[in-house]
DNA sequence: TAGGCCATCTGGTCCT
DNA sequence: AGGACCAGATGGCCTA
């Protein structure tokens, strides 16, 4: 489909050919800035000098345009075109400073995320709505002081969001999602209703997600061991000048097996060193022990039993962190 | 090839 | 005046 966006309102008067962005765009490998972006008015600074005057430009372009109304726009000299540029180009790079913060800040929202994949990130629409289901979900959680069951806890999850986004998150909390929607579609469950419609529903692997997010095993080739810190880790710094939000390095859950369980080193300790694909947050390990039970979550999910006794207690302390330690055993 | 997603540029508006 | 924020426009990349 051809995207049939209104032109762009000041750049056409301002120059009055296309051929400034043809020669940007032809200069582009010989930008030195680090964008290969770079903006084209920035590198058109140097262009069209022969013209003094915009409003020259304006006039000769087009003579059948209305008058504008309202005072009369300054002419633009030499001098002011200069600085009105200068001007362009800070307020460029400092936009382009604030979405770099503003995306920062989203991939540390996406790794705090039930289901976290460096090769596969959620969009970011999709991040802002898995967030909203996770705070809550996290709500319900609190307030009924009960571990979450583990398929309504997914489906609170998945509530709007796209069907890979869906199975992502199924996968990730070892919900075979395959039986959650098909289950879901028997009982006419409204919830994920829209965003997985059973005549769509296409998934392969069990436990796995599905395209575009791939598999495992593809996955598995290409990631690398996360760092295991606190979930409040006090050593959060910037490393964004211009970001004020820490960036987060790292809390993740271990690693997942083939099967979606972890992997596990011989003293039962997960395994750091293994490849894994996504890295899911089970609150109900952590809440099972805040509330001083067991989690649920094994029996809910018959086909992917964890392997390990999943109650806070026998979780590493070093995932967890001390400051979750501290507020689990108020 | 359509459509989704993204980065970037840009002008407008508000605030300091 | 200048910076922050915002939303529209645009083109690139990728996938089904």
């Amino acid at each position: 489909m051809t995207k049939t966006y209104a032109k762009p309102k000041e750049m056409s008067e301002l120059v009055s050919s296309q051929s400034w962005m043809d020669e940007a765009l032809s200069s582009q490998d010989e930008m030195k800035e680090e964008d290969s972006r770079q903006a084209p008015y920035e590198m058109m600074a140097g262009l069209n000098e022969e013209h003094d005057s915009i409003e020259d430009e304006e006039e000769e372009e087009d003579g059948e345009k209305p008058k504008r109304r309202g005072p009369k726009k300054k002419k633009m000299t030499k001098a002011r075109l200069e600085r009105f540029r200068a001007r362009r180009v800070k307020a460029n790079a400092r936009e382009r400073t604030r979405m770099h913060g503003l995306n920062d800040a989203l991939d540390n929202l996406r790794r705090v995320m039930p289901c976290y994949s460096k090769t596969q990130k959620l969009s970011k629409i999709e991040t802002l709505r898995l967030a909203r289901n996770y705070i809550w979900a996290l709500s319900e959680v609190l307030e009924t002081g009960q571990t979450p069951e583990g398929k309504g806890f997914v489906e609170m999850l998945c509530k709007g969001l796209s069907q890979p986004t869906s199975n992502l998150v199924a996968g990730c909390l070892q919900l075979g999602p395959q039986s959650l929607f098909l289950e879901k579609h028997e009982e006419k469950s409204p919830v994920c209703d829209s965003a997985i419609p059973s005549h769509t529903f296409q998934y392969q692997s069990p436990g796995l997600p599905s395209p575009p997010y791939g598999n495992m095993e593809t996955h598995l080739l290409h990631l690398k061991p996360p760092t295991f810190k606190s979930l409040v880790d006090p050593s959060f710094g910037s490393h964004h000048p211009d970001c004020t939000t820490p960036p987060y390095e790292g809390p993740l859950t271990p690693p997942l097996s083939i099967s979606g369980n972890f992997s596990l080193k011989q003293d039962g300790s997960p395994d750091l060193d293994k490849s894994y694909t996504f890295m899911a947050h089970y609150p109900s390990v952590s809440l099972a022990g805040a509330h001083g039970h067991t989690s649920h979550f094994q029996s809910t999910v018959p086909r992917y039993e964890l392997p390990i006794d999943m109650s806070y207690e026998s979780y590493p302390h070093h995932v967890v962190g001390p400051q979750l330690n501290a507020i689990f055993n108020e």
